[in-house]
DNA sequence: TTTATATCAGACCTTTTTGTCTTAATATAC
DNA sequence: GTATATTAAGACAAAAAGGTCTGATATAAA
């Protein structure tokens, strides 16, 4: 099965979009984004958990306490996340799985691929989660 | 970590371009490929035990024996090889993950994604063994 | 200060993917 | 026809990914 994201990196794109359509600073509990976005609970805390550690999240226990960004929305870009949970080899490795293609030493659809690559890399790096939320705020959208 | 196609299809993908680049009718044993490519024996096989059954190589057994295209180099594209083994979901399924994404009901980054989704797909339709093989023979080329 | 409500941490289980092994079937060459 | 080289097939093992559970810890509110 050809995948972009891992599983795991899918739920933490979707929890990080709904929290940025919550009020400023608001904590959102891990029920409340299960319920909602469907994912199993602990699975889920596990993931936050971890976007906390990478400093991407702030979490505070106890009563009315829950997971909020831990930046401003436009300085957290997709990339910063996708780069937590799946790290960035996607952006040098090649497609084929040749361990020493290269620009120098390249297969057969290097260049071809590079430039694809190049184009989803940029995508990652420019989107921000301001803009994600803005476009979630259409009246198109699922959530 | 981020994937675009699974392990047994990068293998795949080598093993086809090893293929091409053999004279048309050339049967090639598992051994050779292995060899060549370092790919586990046993599972090189089951790939292409695979690709046999999906008419994509035709095999052999016996002395002598082994595996060559079944068809044609130029009428061979990377989607066949990749469908093959991965299936074609990546063509529709959204990025982040959201079971009912589509143009009505877009993800956040739905349209954004659709055009480079569309660009990898058409280049895997396009590109066909041929090319490869002739990519394959310059000087720079790795096998 | 107590209690209820959260996250934190880590052990554990399940499924999928990757990889290995063994035996059978088959074709070639001698 | 027999020996040998090769693929075919399927069971098995190991590793990675996905998912669950439980108990500890922190904190806010009563």
């Amino acid at each position: 099965m050809s995948i972009i994201f891992s599983r795991q990196c899918e739920y933490a794109l979707q929890a990080v979009s709904y929290l940025a359509l919550q009020p400023a600073g608001k904590k959102t509990s891990i029920r409340e984004l299960t319920k909602k976005l469907k994912i199993p609970y602990h699975f889920l805390a596990k993931i936050l958990q971890d976007l906390t550690y990478k400093k991407l999240l702030v979490s505070q226990k106890g009563p009315s306490g829950g997971f909020a960004l831990a930046q401003s929305p436009d300085q957290i870009t997709l990339f910063h996340i996708v780069e937590a949970i799946d790290g960035s080899d996607f952006a040098h490795k090649c497609v084929m799985g040749f361990p020493e293609c290269s620009g120098k030493n390249p297969c057969s659809i290097h260049h071809q691929w590079a430039k694809m690559r190049d184009e989803i890399y940029s995508m990652l790096v420019t989107e921000n989660i301001t803009e994600m939320a803005r476009e979630m705020k259409k009246p198109e959208y699922r959530l």
